[in-house]
RNA sequence: GGGCAGUUACCAGAGUGGACAAAUGGGGCUGACUGUAACUCAGCUGGCUACGCCUUCGGUGGUUCGAAUCCAUCACUGCCCA
């Protein structure tokens, strides 16, 4: 199984219809590279391709949602969007210009259009007017991402961005709007934001009646296993999490059987692997040995938790796969659910 | 045998007369984490018939209105000298 060292799901393909997106691990912290100065993101984007004999498909974000979400301040103006790096204070501006230009550099297969995250809690009036700077940005990122060449010898995708927050009108003309552009496949952002999980497969629903079916459908920042496979039964084909990494960091480990604290002394000496049904995907650690390691401070307990994770959630979503092209998924799902979601 | 230091909650360790059920760590238990800067963050952790009461700071006995804190003594531990 190939896996980065910051690895983090960024594709989990469900509809048997477009396997080829795939449910794979690619390098997390992509954005990392548009921090840095030029030459080095053309640097390293000559060799992120063939990273670690990694040869699946390859999926950078366009640096927006950290902005909106991690840069304490951040402006945005007719060109674009500054914000001050978290690295070393300086101001940075990302234009829908030069967001695809450092995507096409980098070489990811699916590069993302430049969008703002507005807050979960945003009023209409807000909504709207950020959905319509999304939109301007979107235009100006396809005609620059159409008037440029891939740089590294195969084709590259841009996908839309659907935003508008909470509110269904402004979500269909979202996805209106990019089903318009006419590109490979199309992102459904701003969800998860803290909104009720119920308001969020309600935006699904609504925006997923627009999107083509026949085109990979991206749920970006979600999240859950739950999340996931309603989303699944929504519709929807791809999405990216920090879930799997971020909480194997923190002792939270999910299971087939249940989700597990594995710093409770509980599993101090149990042998078992964390997840004998999961073998196929990683190695054949055991809970007290995670345990230990965790307990002991020491960085590969964190990296067998991720891995560990991450190779859960390739399992739920080959699962998935398999379940709707046996056609028996929704029968599957809730029985999953109840056991993947159970406190061992 | 002599000298010195010490004995505090599961562990380590503050506290030297009233604001002490007793700081802080660790450990333990819960919970959080959703387009990733960060191995992170939050709550609880003596008992109970709980906005109050009860039992705790090596044992016992004192001093005091009041003691984990002062005195006496006993026990144990560590270091040093014989």
């Amino acid at each position: 199984m190939p896996v980065g060292t910051a690895g983090t799901v960024k594709a989990v393909h469900a509809r048997e219809l477009k396997e080829d997106i795939g449910a794979r691990i690619i390098l997390g912290n992509t954005y990392h590279l548009y921090l840095r100065p030029g030459a080095g993101v053309l640097q390293a984007a000559g060799g992120l391709h063939r990273f670690s004999g990694w040869d699946g498909p390859i999926l950078t974000d366009s640096g927006g949602f950290q902005v909106f979400s991690l840069a304490s301040s951040c402006k945005i103006t007719g060109e674009g969007v500054t914000f001050r790096s978290h690295v070393d204070g300086s101001k940075h501006l990302f234009t829908p210009e030069n967001v695809m230009d450092i995507q096409r550099a980098i070489g990811a297969d699916i590069v993302m259009a430049l969008d703002e995250c507005p807050p979960g809690q945003s009023d209409h009036a807000y909504a709207r007017e950020s959905l319509e700077r999304t939109q301007r940005w979107l235009e100006r990122c396809t005609r620059q991402f159409d008037a440029t060449d891939a740089l590294h010898g195969y084709p590259q995708a841009l996908f839309p961005v659907v935003q508008g927050c909470t509110f269904p009108d402004l979500r269909e003309r979202a996805a209106e709007h990019a089903v318009a552009l006419e590109r490979d496949g199309y992102a459904i952002g701003g969800l998860a934001v803290g909104e009720p999980a119920g308001v969020m497969y309600e935006m699904i629903e609504r925006v997923n009646r627009v999107l083509p079916v026949d085109k990979p459908r991206y749920l970006m920042g979600v999240g859950t296993p739950e999340n996931i496979l309603e989303a699944i039964a929504l519709g929807v084909d791809m999405f990216d999490c920090v879930m799997p990494t971020r909480n194997g960091r923190n002792g939270m480990l999910f299971t087939t059987e249940g989700v597990i604290n594995i710093k409770n002394k509980k599993w101090e000496r149990d042998f078992s692997p964390l997840d004998p049904a999961l073998l196929s995907f990683v190695d054949n650690h055991s809970k007290a040995y995670a345990h230990h390691l965790i307990k002991a401070g020491e960085i590969l307990g964190l990296q067998i938790c991720s891995i560990h994770n991450l190779s859960f959630y390739l399992w739920l979503a080959r699962e998935a796969r398999e379940r709707i092209a046996a056609g028996d998924f929704a029968s599957w799902k809730s029985a999953a659910l109840e056991r993947i979601t159970t406190r061992l």
